[in-house]
RNA sequence: GGUCCCGUCGUCUAGCGGUUAGGACACCAGGUUUUCAUCCUGGCAAUCGGAGUUCGAUUCUCCGCGGGAUCACCA
């Protein structure tokens, strides 16, 4: 961990484009740990400069999005700040002031080609093999930029740039990577490139934390700061997330999920924040389960890995059921409301607490619950053929089944039903009748759950109490009598 | 094609000249008086290739090879 810094200031911003991905996330889950480590600012601002892209009501998903997660935001929208407004179309004469800077200084000019002039320049070059580069064509004698053009910025030097990456290194990029760009379109809008260096600026920002895919701009963007006399900030560009299959990032067409499907999926927020953070981040220890808190303060750009991951969603269900085993009852409790079988409906909140600690331990998503917990709620239909089809029971003859489950329904109406009684009473149970817990307690428990497996049969029973327990065994009873 | 980045078990990774190359997920086997899960124990499994530097390279350098990103009036 570093020295403190409050005056650090980081940003996550987001376009409105459609939902947050998971391959997203980490852009906003990095710079916010380290903003909270050192007692920073982490910043939200809405990149929404892309009409033709924009999505209505993407801004309420992302933020929702966000506060699910628990990556607060401590200024942008919903919270306000001193540096607003933070959504860029509310910030165009900021935009327009800065450009008529560049203009002064003659970095900036009118872009007098149609966009198919351009796209003709651009076929021919790639038709011999070239590289592309606007500053080739260059008017010698642009109108005056009346709007109504493409405002495009005048590259000051052309040169070699050399930097250094918070998480990449020392990193160089030849004088083919500088180029013209346009800084605003020709519907009034600033392009990215321009707007969130601007933004960046004005807000504060200190550290710049962004994907890979924008690595190839930095140059750009470092020519760009040098026209305005703007200091750079520290840049850190992060790996990708690849998809599971294949060795390209992770995207929506790769069948990306979004942070909510997780969501209703029964993941846990904590477990998707551990297992993005891990994925191209560790501590250097061997600590694989970190709390939230845990990662702010053990978090740094530094360890953060130079080569992409995979997205490995069997890890994110181990990290899952880790976390959810750290959760108290009560709070496990507030999490499932929306993850239980029909049948409890009725329940009452201290029932499905009990069940709910029972099956705590089995959980690796909220959404097992209801194949884990039903037969607590409802009466399961008798199958007689799980007994018949089960290797151990399968030996026994009916007549000795129907014997067994008679004599345990004797034997267990005797009980308190603690599941310390209910214990020693099994335990009589087995002496008495001669049979092996593999045996006698399989026939039971399938007996009162009808179900593929459940908790330690003394819990399950205490839980379902005696009343259920004697109606139950009477019904396998009857059930397989009927069946012979 | 130009520019740039990356390369340790199947996957996520530790390693910063000398290690039996460690851990985790997944998988396999065994254990904890039934099942499933948890938990515990054990097993399988990796330094992309070739030169060079060095007494010694996973580690440093170069060349290959492989993979990726980017070359928009999108961000």
């Amino acid at each position: 961990m570093s020295e403190n810094n409050a005056s650090i200031r980081t940003r996550f911003a987001p376009s409105p484009t459609g939902y947050i991905h998971v391959g997203n996330v980490r852009s906003a889950l990095f710079p916010y740990l380290l903003a909270k480590q050192q007692g920073g600012k982490f910043v939200l601002r809405i990149e929404d400069t892309d009409r033709a892209r924009f999505v209505e009501g993407a801004t309420d998903m992302i933020l929702d999005t966000l506060e699910w997660l628990g990556i607060d935001w401590d200024e942008g929208p919903r919270k306000g700040g001193d540096y607003g407004p933070y959504t860029q179309t509310e910030r165009l004469d900021h935009y327009h002031a800065w450009a008529q800077k560049l203009i002064e200084k003659g970095y900036a000019y009118a872009d007098p080609y149609t966009a198919e002039e351009v796209e003709s320049f651009r076929d021919k070059a790639k038709a011999e093999k070239r590289a592309f580069l606007y500053r080739d064509h260059r008017p010698s004698n642009p109108p005056i930029w009346d709007g109504s053009q493409p405002l495009r910025f005048k590259v000051p030097v052309i040169k070699r740039y050399t930097w250094t990456d918070a998480v990449m290194g020392e990193l160089s990029a030849g004088e083919e990577a500088l180029d013209d760009f346009i800084l605003i379109k020709s519907d009034g809008l600033p392009t990215y490139n321009f707007a969130h260096i601007i933004d960046d600026y004005e807000m504060g920002i200190t550290h710049v934390i962004r994907g890979l895919e924008y690595i190839a701009s930095i140059p750009k963007y470092l020519s760009l700061y040098d026209a305005l006399e703007i200091e750079w900030p520290v840049i850190a560009c992060l790996p990708h997330i690849l998809a599971p299959d294949g060795k390209k990032k992770l995207g929506k067409r790769d069948g990306a999920k979004s942070v909510q499907e997780y969501k209703t999926d029964g993941y846990l927020p904590e477990a998707m924040l551990n297992f993005l953070a891990s994925l191209g981040w560790n501590d250097g220890t061997e600590q694989e389960v970190f709390t939230k808190e845990e990662l702010i303060d053990k978090f740094s750009l530094e360890r953060v890995q130079r080569s992409g991951a995979r997205f490995d969603e069997q890890r994110l269900i181990w990290l899952n059921g880790q976390h959810i085993r750290k959760l108290a009852v009560d709070d496990l409790f507030e999490r499932v409301t929306d993850f239980w079988p029909a049948a409890a409906t009725e329940a009452s909140e201290q029932a499905k607490k009990q069940v709910l600690a029972l099956v705590q331990d089995r959980l690796k998503t909220l959404r097992d619950l209801p194949l884990l917990t039903e037969y607590f709620f409802a009466e399961p239909t008798p199958e007689p053929t799980m007994i018949t089809e089960n290797k151990q029971l399968s030996k026994l003859g009916t007549d000795e089944t129907l014997s067994l489950l008679s004599a345990s329904r004797t034997a267990l109406e005797a009980s308190d039903y603690t599941p310390d009684d209910l214990q020693n009473t099994l335990n009589r149970l087995l002496e008495t009748t001669e049979q092996k817990p593999g045996v006698l307690f399989s026939l039971i428990r399938l007996a009162v759950s009808w179900a593929p497996f459940s908790p330690a049969l003394n819990d399950t029973l205490a839980v379902l109490g005696k009343e259920t327990v004697t109606l139950r065994l009477t019904r396998a009873i009857e059930a397989i009598e009927s069946r012979s």
